[in-house]
RNA sequence: GGGCUCGUGGCGCAGUUUGGUUUAGCGCGCCUGCCUGUCACGCAGGAGGUCGCGGGUUCAAGUCCCGUCGGGCCCGCCA
């Protein structure tokens, strides 16, 4: 039968009434404090157990579940409304919310005896003196259970064995406990008989202990008590969800995309926009505590082709002039510097037109920090007390500052990248000087014609096989290296087919240096620099991930600094800047604008987090005659800066303070924080790899009469949606 | 621009190597009925698939070939 839900509702009336919709709890609220109380509660149901008598449904929403119960002893009509009741019906229920009664009883122990010197050290012993189960610290989980005693369950609760893993908590003290199984997740309700404690105290002899199965759910955090309910209005039904609402479903992405709006119900998802809300709050009160004012810059700007791809918007009034959205507020900032604004911060949206990876989006967005008459050190400083602030407030994770830091020929040298995860070892080591004078012509040849020999230890490498091996080999054949060599370390000594290139010691030297073990292998890429880099770089992550050497629970922050403010591009044979164009040189170096451009450093500073880059910024040029010798360096002609940056250097003539700025990537943060390796997970409403958004279908076609308006003339052909 | 990989009832997957014994199977979900203590409820019964799309090879295609659309990861790109 086709699942049509509506039809049902249709015709009852009664359930398009409109009650108060106004709740007196969220479902993740009420406690065992609350027993007793009516409440209220809107959400969606997660799920529903009908026994026929009496249904379950577990009530959601954003902050938790609640068991709500319907009785038909208690309300007939709404026992009865509640048997249509489907997953992700919109519920509105009133009643009692009631302690979780004790289940089934199970059995019943004779001339118990409870002693206690006080209400955490206490014990349950048998007639004979035999200790039933006790508890002697603050600690709850500290539990003995007397064989005997387990004996008893293990009689009456034949589908489950007893762990070693329980959980006892005092009800009333001297009178229940709430034993719970918690690898089991089941719970068990202990009673000492009221009827004789009513005439006899406590601790003394010849009660009756009584077990009954329990009914707490210790998974809940509402699991000790249930709403018993009294009315139920369904304010909407729903069809049945493409795919449960639960945490730990794999489900394809551009079907989760396509239905976010269910997706977002899933609590990881809910905990991660509440997180990111946190940390977007913790950001702006800190930032106004140390004095920033927030303002907002233009979407719409000028095309600045530098850089990434703009995202363009064509220009209604002006044919075939267009907008872009902004790759960075960069200019407006260092303008509001220029404005005396002093110091300005911006949750800001920011596009780029490129292709996205996992931990990168078309949009994204970034706290953009500026502020004058500082430096490195005032932009760091202020930095790490933001990071402090975010991930201590937001992710509950604890940070110290100050954060180390790394220059970044070392960063490269050592990690072959200058975004390194500094959570696990094995670091990169040059070789070229023992290697230079070895027999294996792929070392020789490469260092001959200026290249390097570097190496990495990998623990336990030993015993990678032929096949693993060649596997490795295929991975760095992605970053453009040629081969892997390896040699493994054994306790006899070096094993490989290519040992016997090489002169005694020069293994040994490899050996000392990169810090092999026996039982470890060597891996050595020869090849020029920057594919040496990134082939055993990204090697070294590869392997931390398989051989699971990485601490999931660190949060490793960086600084890296002192890069070039250059970057000399080969093919086109002419310098870029590393950074952008308006990142200062360091006092030092600044001479070296004139002469020998290449050796200048920049005053450009990023902050790594556990293998992502999460900040970078840098000091900026606020002297005209700088800026127009960077200008110089890069080629760029008079005409071209003029119209290109007219107005920037206009201001740069009329007072602009010394200022820096920084840009932490809010995306990546909350990523980092909530453990998550994609940034679709921690966006509300993401693109798709290929940029499109299965939700709402974007881009989209338009009618002719738009493009008309805008005097465009679309020459691809105009492809419709294929799904 | 390029490489790898996936696409089979609502969801997750098996089947694709070696084309035909498959009436395309499994789990979850869904529907109907029963059930008063479940919380992954249970029990009984049932429905649901143009194997992403298009073309080709073949007596015969989920299976082989070409193209295309979509998802993912990566290289290039991302000042």
């Amino acid at each position: 039968m086709s699942q049509e839900p509506y039809s049902k509702f249709s015709a009852h009336p009664g359930n398009l009434g409109h009650p108060s919709l106004k709740r007196t709890h969220y479902c993740g609220a009420l406690r065992l404090t609350d027993a007793g109380a009516s409440a209220q509660l809107n959400g969606w149901v997660q799920r529903r157990r009908d026994h026929g008598g009496v249904i379950f449904v577990d009530l959601r929403d954003r902050t938790g579940m609640t068991q709500i119960v319907f009785d038909a002893q208690i309300d007939a009509t709404a026992h009865e409304r509640a048997s249509a009741v489907r997953s992700e019906f919109v519920l509105n229920v009133s009643g009692t919310v009631r302690e979780r009664e004790p289940g089934e009883h199970l059995f019943q122990l004779e001339e118990a005896r409870y002693e206690s010197t006080n209400l955490l050290a206490w014990s349950v012993r048998s007639s004979d003196g035999e200790v039933l189960f006790q508890s002697d610290t603050r600690e709850e989980e500290d539990v003995t259970l007397s064989a005997e005693f387990r004996a008893r369950f293990a009689e009456v609760d034949k589908k489950y064995t007893l762990s070693d893993e329980l959980k006892v908590a005092v009800r009333e003290p001297g009178m229940r406990w709430l034993l719970t199984d918690v690898e089991n997740n089941r719970t068990y309700e202990i009673h000492l008989a009221a009827s004789r404690l009513e005439t006899a105290p406590a601790d003394e002899k010849g009660l009756v202990l009584n077990v009954y199965q329990g009914t707490v759910n210790p998974e809940l955090t509402t699991g000790e008590i249930e709403l018993a309910v009294d009315s139920l209005n369904i304010l909407n039904p729903a069809k049945t969800p493409p795919f449960p609402v639960e945490d730990d479903v794999e489900v394809a992405e551009d079907i989760r995309m396509q239905y976010r709006f269910i997706d977002l119900r899933r609590p990881t998802m809910q905990q991660t926009l509440a997180m990111r809300h946190k940390a977007a709050l913790a950001a702006r009160n800190y930032m106004n505590e140390n004095g920033f004012l927030e303002i907002e810059t233009p979407i719409l700007m000028n095309s600045t082709p530098e850089g990434a791809r703009d995202v363009l918007v064509p220009s209604r009034h002006y044919p075939g002039r267009f907008y872009a959205l902004p790759q960075s507020p960069q200019q407006f900032k260092q303008i509001l510097m220029m404005s005396g604004v002093d110091r300005y911060f911006q949750i800001a949206r920011c596009f780029r037109d490129e292709d996205t990876r996992s931990d990168r989006q078309l949009e994204f967005t970034q706290l953009d920090i500026e502020m004058s008459f500082a430096g490195v050190d005032d932009v760091l400083e202020v930095t790490e007390g933001l990071m402090k602030r975010i991930f201590e407030e937001a992710g509950s994770i604890p940070i110290e500052i100050p954060f180390q830091r790394l220059p970044y020929h070392e960063s490269m040298a050592r990690f072959g990248t200058d975004k390194p995860d500094t959570r696990f070892g094995m670091e990169l080591t040059e070789l070229g000087d023992i290697m230079a004078d070895s027999d294996f012509q792929v070392f020789t040849r490469a260092l001959a014609s200026g290249g390097q020999v570097k190496a990495i230890a990998v623990p336990g490498g030993a015993d990678f096989s032929r096949k693993d091996i060649d596997e490795l080999t295929k991975f760095v054949g992605i970053y453009r290296a040629k081969g892997l060599a390896w040699v493994k370390v054994t306790t006899d000594g070096f094993s490989s087919g290519i040992v016997k290139f090489f002169k005694p010691g020069q293994l040994e030297t490899a050996q000392a240096r990169t810090g092999a073990q026996p039982g470890d292998i060597m891996f050595f890429v020869a090849d020029r620099a920057n594919v040496v880099a990134d082939a055993l770089g990204n090697l070294r992550t590869h392997l931390a991930r398989k051989l699971n050497l990485i601490d999931e629970t660190r949060y490793n922050f960086l600084w890296i600094v002192d890069y070039p403010l250059f970057e000399w591009n080969a093919e086109e044979h002419r310098y870029e800047p590393f950074h952008h164009l308006f990142t200062g040189a360091t006092d030092e170096t600044v001479g070296l604008l004139d002469t020998d451009p290449g050796k200048v450093q920049s005053q450009h500073y990023d902050l790594v987090c556990n293998g992502y880059e999460i900040c970078s910024g840098s000091v900026r040029i606020h002297r005209w005659d700088i800026q127009q010798k960077v200008f110089d360096v890069l080629q760029i002609s008079p005409e071209d800066v003029k119209s290109r940056f007219g107005y920037f250097i206009d201001a740069l003539e009329y007072g602009t303070p010394p200022h820096a700025g920084i840009a932490p990537g809010l995306d990546r943060i909350v990523m980092l924080m909530r453990n998550e390796e994609n940034i679709r997970e921690v966006i509300a409403f993401p693109k798709s790899q290929q940029g499109l958004c299965p939700l709402t279908h974007a881009p989209s076609v338009v009618t002719e009469e738009q493009l008309a308006e805008l005097s465009i003339h679309v020459d691809a052909p105009a492809s419709a949606d294929a799904s």
